[in-house]
DNA sequence: AAAGGTCTCAACCGCGTTCGT
DNA sequence: AACGAACGCGGTTGAGACCTT
């Protein structure tokens, strides 16, 4: 399988695409539509090689692109896809319309990866980096807002170790993080409300008998799929891998309640406007408020910090 | 105001996969 | 089945913007 190089080298143009160049390349696929892009760069009078039209056509030109910052609901779903699919930022990108890959990618390597890092948390396995050298500054550092310091040894507990080494395992599902959501909504909410005052600010958690946990030895091939905006419950919930998803599935975990029975999680819905939205059932969490997680007032770079210091406090 | 450092993101590169002949 | 071309993906780069001192 020899590979050809992507274009012969000879006169094509690298670099910065101009106007006149992209105002080209619109008008040709308008007209005729994206087939086969080295003939399009071709036809449509371009000096690039057909990779390099493609490129900005997709990344770029693309009418169904959605520019401008991330939003809090997009950041969410970038950490906790990227905790159990990792750099597969096609597969990521799928499940955010609007961003591509790239710009996820670049998302996550100029700021998500960044902010995880400064948390002391492992951007690949999602877990806390037990050789982080300076935990303890994490308890007066803003490690959600970064303009608001937040007291995480109170969010802590005060008493109990910032890592616990039960929690140094990788988040495995989505379910976990939802269910984290679920628990956290009120307190994110708090930290929110928290960016209007001085710093530093308290929050308080949900009573912790009230916690789950994932329970990673029921862990099973099993394998289900959430990015088909039709995906149902009973699809969500079933072992059997449907036939028509083409090998893309994330895993399904169980969940216990601490000291009774095992219950499955529900999944989260699939909204129109490709966020997840977040059940409200299972009466976990404190019960005092809604767990679809505001955007409204949150800090212009929010780091999901409620999801890895939840994991951190499980027992 | 200037210099140096850091950040952002568009674009490129190279590899594996898929497709067409 | 074999081969070459094209596609798609993830990693990386580098120019320009922005920030700090």
């Amino acid at each position: 399988m020899g590979r050809a190089p992507c274009c012969e080298k000879n006169g094509l143009k690298k670099g910065p695409w101009t106007q006149e160049e992209d105002q080209k390349l619109i008008e040709y696929i308008q007209k005729n539509g994206c087939g086969n892009w080295r003939t399009l760069a071709k036809n449509a009078g371009l000096q690039r090689c057909g990779k390099s039209c493609r490129l900005r056509w997709i990344n770029y030109l693309s009418p169904d692109i959605k520019r401008g910052r991330f939003s809090f609901e997009e950041e969410q779903t970038i950490i906790q896809l990227h905790s159990v699919l990792g750099n597969k930022w096609s597969m990521i990108a799928a499940r955010l319309p609007g961003r591509t890959d790239n710009e996820i990618k670049n998302y996550w390597n100029t700021s998500i990866r960044k902010r995880l890092l400064r948390m002391g948390i492992d951007p690949v396995t999602h877990s806390p980096q037990l050789d982080f050298p300076d935990l303890s500054s994490i308890s007066t550092s803003s490690i959600y807002n970064p303009y608001h310091e937040i007291n995480l040894s109170r969010l802590l507990g005060g008493q109990q170790p910032l890592l616990n080494p039960e929690f140094s395992r990788p988040a495995t599902s989505l379910d976990n993080c939802y269910q984290v959501q679920n628990q956290l909504a009120p307190v994110v909410q708090e930290i929110s409300n928290c960016s209007t005052l001085a710093s530093p600010c308290y929050v308080t958690f949900p009573d912790e008998a009230q916690v789950m946990e994932p329970n990673l030895d029921q862990f099973s091939a099993n394998f289900t799929n959430f990015s088909s905006p039709s995906c149902q419950l009973n699809e969500w919930q079933s072992n059997e891998m449907p036939a028509n998803l083409g090998g893309d599935y994330l895993p399904q975990l169980e969940y216990s309640y601490h000291g009774s029975e095992q219950s499955i999680i529900d999944p989260p819905l699939y909204d129109e406007n490709s966020n997840f939205q977040l059940h409200n059932g299972n009466g976990f969490g404190s019960g005092s408020g809604s767990p679809t997680l505001s955007t409204t007032s949150l800090s212009p770079t929010p780091l999901n910090s409620d999801f890895y210091v939840h994991r951190w406090q499980q027992k």
